[in-house]
DNA sequence: ATTCTCACA
DNA sequence: TGTGAGAA
């Protein structure tokens, strides 16, 4: 006895829109089954989409989502294809360190901005005591 | 209420 | 990478 989600649930859940949904699954993402016309989302979809919203939020394109996605989903058992699996993650790990890098260099030139914003501003504080235009 | 398709940016 | 509109 499966428990299933609606497509509504699950934009409310996630705070999407019913368009956004199903441009995933038009773009392969997700392939909810059907009573009807009606879009049935399993619990595994749902852990799906979750991991297609987290990939949006590390800036990755959605069919970069979908490579990963299937990463995780389907390890083939063949070594050929294992191999291919564990160059991807390679691939994979490096630019999201290369991301984490880009970050933490972004960081501290915020700190260096906040900085002179703040002794800009204290100069001015200084002028507007003194009374000097 | 949900679906699809076409157009649009 | 999505949204808007119209029809069913």
């Amino acid at each position: 006895m499966q428990r299933y989600f609606t497509i509504t649930q699950l934009t409310q859940e996630f705070d999407i829109t019913t368009r956004t949904l199903r441009f995933y699954e038009a773009q392969g993402l997700v392939t909810p089954q059907r009573r009807g016309r009606q879009r049935l989302y399993t619990p595994g979809d749902r852990t799906r989409i979750k991991l297609i919203l987290r990939g949006k939020r590390l800036g990755f394109s959605l069919a970069e989502i979908k490579e990963m996605i299937a990463m995780y989903g389907s390890a083939p058992g063949e070594a050929g294809q294992l191999r291919l699996l564990m160059q991807k993650i390679d691939a994979r790990r490096a630019e999201l360190l290369e991301k984490q890098r880009d970050i933490e260099l972004t960081l501290l030139e915020l700190d260096d901005v906040e900085a002179g914003a703040k002794k800009r501003m204290s100069e001015l504080q200084v002028r507007e005591d003194t009374g000097t235009p």
